[in-house]
DNA sequence: ATGAAAGCGCTAACAA
DNA sequence: TTGTTAGCGCTTTCAT
């Protein structure tokens, strides 16, 4: 736990001035080269390397994009793989931010503003809600806010993947169809609302509002909604959930309850996280290409960081079923 | 893209100084309160957030813990999603850091070297190599080099998982079993290089060096050592590979040589990433728990961050052998 | 209770 | 070619 050599050690060792020791690290003209190997040497020598933090502070760029996410969970780390492939040739350090600890609320302007023009040069923010600030470096988002802040986006096509899942479960017999809801301030969750609706209408059910709730994504909230559907006498006999995380929640409601699934009650999710196959049982559900929406994303920050102007600034992606063991015929 | 407020602006707004603002905003003593209110009103107004690299710089302590990776791959995303998950409740932000472009040799040293003592209060290092730098921060390295750096560890049992992954095939009936090795700079490659072996000791089977071969984890060294051990006319009828991804490119390699798995070539991997259930054929692993791995962690580091003297520095986490559809009885 | 000023490690003008 | 110096935005003594 020594302290890390800073720029004054090396100058000290190679009795120059720091200005010069800067220049020989940054390869800038204007050094002898005798000088600029004596200098590197004592860098060797020492192991410095230069603070991110301090010279991001002066000089502005720092050869870093951000991926902003509330959590590092299933999705967002899916994201972040395929955000780490694309990038993986590029020249530019990978840095991913949760910063939504405590506050909750507004960790998309705080991560933002804490981070950007100083630390960042380019970020991409995973399910935004808020991000009418400032910044000074360009942002894209994916699968954001339903608001008028017009970010470049990527992200699937909800409707459609929520209209397949929702005929899925029509096509196997069900008709007593429920929904659980995510959270609504979300663009894609509206769109999964509906499709779900949607497809109910084509096949000529009409919408029992008792069978839709809602769930934010939230386990607690998903459970309690999830129990107050399933305590109906008249249940529904299959569900869609709008993701794989709630999905897989209500799969362990039902057996604290005692149905069987699918016997009694069919589950369908939405994302096809890792956690859905490897469920047992495997999760019916509607895939999202995940990683793809990262690599599209930092395809289109770089784009955009380039000062380019990107073929499109909006980019939707398809979705598909993938039916597993949670969805069967009703009983 | 407009400029993010600073300290400087909150001032001028206010009315106060800066050294006002910066103690209203951190709640120190000393300040009227209505003079708090006053600030505060304007921060919320202008949407200020301090920038953290500015402010890490002067106060050297930032509430935020960095983990450190080469890249965003299957294996270092699980270990995200643990710790995270054991510090969803902690006032800790997260900060992953990948930082290999380019240089690749060294990303640890460089990466802590940047980051440390300046932008994070404490760093988990995966599958680190060269740790031997001057850290101003506790560290905790999982998976890591087989050196004399002593740095608190978290692992899982290697050897154990690669005696089941070897007695696995053995009990099938094959005899004639490959390995590849992984990078043999970790600490986990030599114990699951020794557990194979040690099973085939066992079970009285002499190890043929020609079927030893080394992956580095890399896929092209994978492919280059695949396709050579696989070309001899006195092939193995299985293959132990040192981690999923590399086994999951010895099946490519044998789909392009005509060769059927299980069918003429059994492969068993190691990790149980979520990719080596999701393949076709399903590939049989050893499953090590990569989230716990990163709970653990992260449960460490703030022991040790707190200045506490934890129960133990170094935990190995027991391994699992989950056969799935790649490993079957010889032909 | 408030503000002036120093300084964290670094880079970029500008001088020498 | 090299060094001196002024900040980047913030926190923290130390005066006032």
């Amino acid at each position: 736990m020594s302290r890390r050599p800073t720029i004054m050690d090396v100058a000290a060792a190679a009795g120059v001035s720091v200005a010069t020791v800067s220049k020989a690290v940054n390869g800038r003209y204007g050094v002898a080269s005798e000088t600029v190997d004596r200098v590197l040497a004592v860098v060797a020598d020492l192991g410095y390397e230069s603070s991110l933090i301090a010279s991001s502070m002066r000089s502005r760029r720092t050869g870093v994009i951000g991926v902003l996410v509330a959590d590092f969970e299933p999705f967002s780390a899916e994201i972040l793989k395929g955000v780490g492939q694309a990038l993986s040739d590029s020249r530019y350090d990978l840095l991913a931010y949760a910063g939504s600890r405590g506050a909750a609320e507004g960790w998309e302007r705080r991560s933002l503003s804490r981070l950007s023009g100083t630390l960042i040069d380019g970020a991409i923010m995973v399910t935004p809600t808020v991000v009418n600030v400032g910044t000074e470096v360009p942002v894209v988002a994916i699968d954001p806010h339903t608001g008028p802040a017009d970010l470049p986006t990527v992200e699937s096509d909800s409707y459609g993947g929520a209209l397949q899942a929702t005929r899925h479960l029509i096509e196997l017999g069900h008709s007593r169809i429920g929904f659980i809801a995510g959270r609504r301030d979300l663009r894609s969750s509206i769109a999964r609302d509906a499709g779900y609706r949607r497809a109910l209408a084509d096949a000529g059910i009409s919408v029992d509002p008792g069978l839709v709730g809602s769930g934010s994504y939230r386990q607690d909230a998903v459970r309690v909604a999830a129990l107050e559907m399933l305590r109906r006498t008249d249940r529904p006999t299959a569900i869609f959930a709008a993701n794989d995380i709630s999905a897989l929640e209500i799969v362990k409601v039902a057996g604290e309850l005692g149905l069987d699934v699918p016997g009694h009650l069919s589950i369908i999710g939405f994302d096809d996280v890792p956690e859905a196959a490897k469920a047992t049982p495997a999760l019916s559900t509607v895939r999202q290409p995940m990683q793809t929406l990262g690599a599209e994303a930092a395809r289109l920050l770089l784009t955009l960081m380039q000062g380019e102007v990107p073929p499109s600034t909006h980019i939707a992606l398809p979705t598909r079923l993938v039916p597993r063991d949670t969805t069967a015929p009703p009983a």
